[in-house]
RNA sequence: GGAGAGAUGGCCGAGUAGGUCGAAGGCGCUCGCCUGCUAAGCGAGUAUACUGGGAAACCGGUAUCGAGGGUUCGAAUCCCUCUCUCUCCGCCA
């Protein structure tokens, strides 16, 4: 959410900004709004201290039946008061919605785009790997060494849900804690198992909500969600909250799993495990000093780097443009991993600086000393990484020409020192 | 699911026959004093948001005692609803 003074105060600006993202926002209806809400505001609050000051007075008489009359004149203020406060709910309720929905302005090394076709490489690693045969997708070498299991998967609950098995299901869970033991570790991240379902507040303050409703799965019977991703719990851990300096940065790692609609995505990655309703990630979430941010978003980003380059898997780095970036995010390097069986970098990895967008929805402070004002917290969070499409990159990149995968070196520890599955 | 108890400022904890309570007291913290060296003592200060004025320092107003409604000239204090926490019973991993 954007400060409704800085809208107010900048809004040539901030119109011009927001439209880098290709998403008009009506700044006319804001300006009335805000207007009429501090004209509001003010005659509420006038006669409002006309009310305590009389009510004061009153107390101070001892035979009230010499206060009538002015008993009598605040009856009628508390009313009119009433009658104001009615309108000013009103207002605010549309001011509020009005806020929660314009997204965040990008930051001024966030390229300017109009499509996806804009974002920027930033750099590549590793040598893609050459086959003397054609390299199978993940979905054919799974099925084939009984790994992965798609039709059973979507027996037990339907499309975009798949059954790992044996040594995939092995992997899986060896991919979470290598990543877990590299972060916590070597990273000193602080391990975080949150709850898997949240409340709506927990979903406003990371920016899912209002807006994209339709993307989550919604509990009947109790306002829950499933999370879309670790970063909704690990982010509201502090919401509300006044953080002391000396704490920051926080730095935390969380394995969950992710659950989304992928509502409008229909046609797109329907076989293999590129895009499912449920998933597993392990995700990095940080909240620093506003002036320290992007040299966290930095090393954020060098962090989930670090887990391909152990596991010797190519990647690349590209930064969004303003047109493709999230709601909540300023700025957005996502990692794209290769994927030989589709001939393509896919992404793995999405890391954020969301500055004090989250922040101040979820209201995340830190006092720089003991009598300083709080002020806003910058959060940010990056996957490290997404563990199906690691797994998928690990089967595709590391196939051989018998149609066994070789398991990297980091991995084997976790794997009870198997070398290759199948 | 049944029965009961509770929710007050950074923390602990007063305050319910409605008014002088933004709220005693303690702790913590900040600044200063004192003390010949990290203790004790003394003094002052110490919530947040919105809003008006001001270049600013700052000054004024309103709101906030779990949340939302209600009664009243006036509510931390009375009434209603909800949420959460704790204890006991049942159930369960």
């Amino acid at each position: 959410m954007l400060d409704a003074r800085f809208i107010r105060d900048n809004l040539e600006m901030v119109e011009t900004r927001l439209r880098t993202r290709g998403e008009g926002v009506a700044m006319e209806r804001f300006r009335q709004l805000d207007a009429r809400r501090r004209e509001l505001l003010q005659e509420s609050e006038a006669l409002k201290a006309l009310r305590n000051k009389v009510s004061d007075e009153i107390s101070r008489i001892k035979d009230k039946s010499q206060a009538q009359d002015r008993i009598l004149e605040m009856r009628d203020v508390s009313q009119r008061i009433k009658a104001f406060d009615e309108e000013l709910k009103g207002v605010e309720e549309e001011l509020d919605l009005f806020l929660l929905t314009v997204p965040n302005i990008p930051h001024t090394t966030t390229p300017a785009g109009t499509s996806e076709a804009d974002n920027v490489e930033v750099r590549k690693w590793g040598e893609l790997p050459a086959f003397a045969f054609t390299p199978k997708p993940h979905w054919e070498i799974g099925e084939a060494l009984g790994i992965l299991d798609f039709e059973r998967g979507a027996k037990l609950t339907g499309a975009r849900f798949t059954l790992y098995k044996g040594a995939g299901a092995r992997l899986e869970r060896a991919l979470i804690n290598f990543m877990l033991d590299l972060h916590t570790e070597r990273h000193k991240y602080v391990e975080m198992l949150p709850p898997f379902m949240v409340n709506r507040e927990s979903m406003t303050g990371t920016g899912q909500l209002p807006k994209f409703e339709d993307d989550l799965f919604h509990l009947e019977g109790i306002d829950y969600f499933l999370i879309p991703t670790a970063e909704v719990p690990v982010t509201n851990i502090h919401r509300g909250e006044i953080l002391k300096a000396s704490d920051l940065p926080l730095c935390y790692v969380s394995y969950t799993p992710c659950f989304r609609k992928e509502a409008g995505s229909y046609g797109k990655d329907t076989r293999g495990l590129i895009r499912q309703h449920q998933f597993n990630k392990v995700e990095l979430v940080k909240f620093v000093r506003p002036a320290d941010s992007y040299n966290e978003l930095d090393k954020l980003l060098a962090n989930a780097e670090e887990v391909l380059r152990i596991l010797g898997i190519p990647y690349r780095v590209i930064v969004l443009c303003t047109a493709d970036l999230g709601f909540s995010a300023a700025k957005t390097y996502d990692i794209e991993v290769w994927l030989p069986g589709q001939n393509a970098y896919r992404e793995i990895s999405s890391c954020s600086n969301f500055e004090d967008f989250q922040a101040r929805r979820a209201s995340i402070r830190f006092r720089e000393d003991d009598n300083a004002k709080p002020e806003f917290v910058h959060t940010l969070n990056g996957s490290g990484l997404a563990v199906g499409r690691t797994l998928v990159a690990i089967l595709e990149n590391f196939q051989q020409p018998d149609g066994k995968v070789a398991i990297p070196d980091a991995l084997r520890p976790y794997m009870g020192g198997l070398e290759k599955i199948g």
